[in-house]
DNA sequence: CAGTGAGCGAGCTTCCGCTTGACTT
């Protein structure tokens, strides 16, 4: 029997702090919360004063029964998971399901998993915060209500399955209101002249200064007239700054500013970070990975003094405590850090060490001095336009941090060049070389979010937790709201102008714009909710909803406001609204009418039908029969035009026929394709066009498919197949798959050996 | 994995925030 008894919210953890507490500890996890709101009739009893009522899930039987014995079996039970709103929640619930006193209960906390912060905490337990617990009771209640009393509204009268939130309908809302933002833009261009100059006519020895005029120009015959007055003028410098500055490292990471990083500098998606991120922590290769603090243990903050100072020398070293500025933030754990600093790299997969060089990176940058730079900036003037040519330049005097590490930015052009600008003097001559060139510049809508840069964006609005983030971003996706892809963009023709030697040549050059890489976009299911909340629930998407109530949360957590209270204040307005909703509003299709027929006359609309957006001409009145064509992937029911939609009736189309079948070309669910003998082709993407596509070029895509699907047998023994996947070999047999065991020799399996694999694995499969 | 759009109705869907595996066609 052992006397003491410490749990703790995870298994990697408690792994730690066993080593730091010694034999008379066990130290066990609960694996987050142990307990939740019943699932049916809400787990909330509304009549009572919201008494909830709490479960514990099957999935968390095991673990709780476990936690149970051990604690039976102790003489002291230490309650030691996070000091958060949600940690003392688990600590209490804990409490209850184990049958502890809540008098004598010991309950402790650390921010940091080092021996002196442990042993801190054990010298000095506390009992728990009922205050703490309550405003967490009331946040879990809130975020039920607000999720199913809404949804099943939406179920009602939008789609079934839909779902809305406190967190996800807010994040939704932001992409909606980015992409109608992008639709209503209007592009705008100008020239925009530069020039290089040097010292002497004719020779770029000496260095060359890049400049830009400090007016553009709104039309051709403005920027040609202005290279007119270049072409006749003398430059001499004008102003000449030097201005020394300084630049200063990022704090360490945090849940939000990793993800953001790993994908601007790694690609990663928010999920796949995390998946990484969980990877090494639980190596104990870096500290806990879902944390909103940007606060170093000292002794994280030594070890990379000693880092610092052996590697680049005492002058590089400058330690540095961050303050947490985001909204909401709970600290309950330490910034992400490498747990031994001394450690620039690390074992694992590819992914995994890339990960954890950047979280190195960052962490000891963030104990580096400030880098020191001079800012020069020059003013060319002429003598007969008001109009001055000016250029910045950038040296760095002393790199201090950015000998390791710089952040990145959301700016897809990255930072302007920063080039050193050649020793010049106030009313020195100057002379443009190679050419003075004015260039058609067209303004960019704003940009829209990635997944990392939505997750930023949530964190300003103190939506959501570091817990939250990457399963938020996927279920909106899931719900099919948003969707993240890629787009080709479209070319365009920008004008430039050339002054060279005294004449100007006018040239054209093609450039792409819009072109997107892993962005949100929403899909009309995500609109048509977004609008229907905004209609309906303006309070819970508004992008202050979280932060009011959060505030509520902290007055419940001070005990100066009760729970209850604060819970009937919200719901009496709302519950009002929700039935108001389902009585008075009719569903919501979105219906468009976008013009008639033009040889029929009929009326052409699109609204969001049974199985997706509907294109539909003429009605249903006087015995008559629409017809329906499905958009396309990229159409939205907001943008699509008239011809557009009657585009979609031009499909499916027949080819013809071929050795006595008919070739069918048609737009799914996944894209254009073509059917030809019961079976299915896909046309490539951004090279066939369906309509049109020839019979010659089918037969193409049609061969090149049979080809490949050749490769992808690599035993056929009629009905069973080896076939390759996407996860190495596997069996399939009557359209059902089974995973081959770890070590077989593919190449040497028989069909009997196949059927019993096969055999074994439906065998499991009913006894499980 | 891909043609759907008539209507009815049973039974289902859903939140946010703490945690990991199990499993992948």
């Amino acid at each position: 029997m052992i006397d003491n008894l410490v749990i703790v919210e995870s298994p990697a953890k408690a792994k730690t702090i066993e080593k730091f507490l010694g034999k008379d500890f066990h130290v066990v996890s609960s694996y987050g919360h142990i307990r939740d709101l019943a699932k049916k009739n809400s787990g909330i009893d509304v009549e009572k004063d919201f008494a909830p009522v709490y479960e514990v899930p099957k999935e968390k039987a095991k673990v709780v029964s476990e936690l149970r014995k051990a604690a039976s079996e102790a003489k002291t039970v230490w309650i030691a998971s996070d000091e958060d709103r949600e940690g003392e929640a688990i600590a209490w619930h804990l409490a209850i399901v184990l049958n502890l006193d809540l008098a004598t209960t010991k309950r402790i906390v650390f921010h940091e998993i080092t021996k002196e912060a442990i042993s801190k905490a054990i010298e000095t337990p506390r009992t728990i915060d009922m205050n703490l617990v309550n405003s967490q009771q009331a946040r879990r209640i809130l975020d039920r209500l607000v999720g199913f009393e809404i949804s099943p509204v939406l179920w009602k009268k939008v789609q079934p399955s839909l779902s809305a939130g406190r967190v996800q309908s807010v994040a939704v809302r932001l992409i909606v209101e980015r992409e109608r933002e992008i639709i209503s833009f209007k592009s705008e261009s100008s020239f925009r002249v530069t020039g290089e100059f040097t010292k002497e006519t004719g020779n770029a020895d000496n260095g060359i200064i890049k400049a830009e005029a400090s007016k553009r120009f709104p039309n051709e015959d403005d920027a040609r007239e202005f290279l007119k007055l270049c072409c006749n003028t003398a430059y001499t410098v004008g102003d000449v700054t030097v201005k020394p500055g300084t630049r200063s490292p990022a704090p360490p990471f945090t849940t939000s500013t990793l993800q953001q990083e790993a994908y601007r500098k790694l690609g990663f998606s928010v999920s796949q970070t995390m998946a990484v991120a969980q990877k090494l922590y639980e190596a104990g290769k870096i500290t806990y990975m879902r944390t909103d603090s940007t606060n170093l243990s000292k002794l994280a903050l030594a070890k990379s003094r000693e880092v610092i100072i052996a590697e680049f020398g005492e002058k590089y070293s400058k330690t540095r405590q961050f303050k947490t500025k985001t909204k909401g933030a709970q600290e309950a754990h330490e910034a992400i850090r490498p747990a031994y600093p001394d450690n620039a790299t690390v074992g694992g997969n590819n992914n995994e060490k890339r990960l954890y060089e950047l979280i190195w990176k960052r962490t000891i940058a963030s104990q580096m001095a400030d880098a020191e730079v001079e800012k020069t900036t020059i003013t060319i003037d002429m003598n007969n336009s008001p109009v001055k040519f000016s250029a910045t330049g950038e040296v760095i005097k002393f790199d201090g941090f950015l000998k390791v590490y710089m952040e990145s930015t959301d700016q897809e052009n990255g930072d302007e060049e920063r080039d050193t600008i050649p020793v010049v003097k106030k009313g020195m001559p100057l002379y443009y070389i190679y050419s003075i060139a004015a260039t058609q510049r067209f303004t960019i809508p704003p940009p829209r979010y990635t997944e990392a840069s939505l997750v930023k964006k949530l964190e300003e609005l103190g939506i959501g937790r570091p817990s939250t983030y990457a399963p938020t971003i996927s279920t909106i996706q899931n719900r099919g709201y948003v969707s993240r892809e890629d787009r080709p963009g479209e070319k365009r023709q920008i004008k430039i102008l050339n002054l060279d030697n005294g004449k100007i040549t006018a040239t054209t050059k093609q450039e792409v714009a819009g072109k997107e890489k892993s962005k949100l976009f929403p899909q009309d299911i995500g609109m048509i909710v977004n609008d229907f909340l905004i209609e309906n629930f303006s309070d819970i998407v508004d992008y202050n909803f979280t932060a009011e109530v959060e505030e509520q949360f902290d007055e419940i957590a001070m005990g100066d406001l009760k729970w209850p209270q604060m819970l009937r204040n919200f719901y009496g307005p709302f519950h009002k609204t929700i039935e108001n909703t389902l009585e008075k509003k009719d569903r919501k299709t979105s219906t468009r009418v976008l013009g008639n027929h033009p040889e029929t006359g009929e009326p052409v609309s699109v609204r969001m039908g049974r199985f997706g957006p509907v294109a539909q001409i003429g009605n249903s009145d006087n015995g008559n029969k629409p017809r329906f064509a499905s958009l396309i992937k990229n159409q939205l029911l907001e943008t699509i035009t008239l011809d557009e939609a009657l585009n979609l009736f031009r499909l499916p189309r027949s080819l013809g026929m071929h050795e006595g079948e008919e070739m069918v070309i048609g737009v799914g669910k996944f894209g254009p394709y073509i059917r030809y003998k019961g079976k299915f082709f896909s046309l490539k993407k951004g090279i066939d066009d369906p309509y049109s596509v020839n019979m010659e070029r089918a037969l193409e895509i049609i061969s090149e498919k049979n080809e490949s699907e050749k490769n992808k047998i690599i035993k056929d023994f009629g009905e069973i197949m080896v076939l390759n996947g996407r996860y190495g070999p596997y069996l399939t047999k009557d359209k059902q798959n089974y995973r081959l065991p770890k070590g077989t020799d593919v190449q040497k399996l028989t069909k009997e050996e196949c059927l019993k694999i096969i055999e074994k694995s439906d065998k499991t499969k009913k006894t499980s």
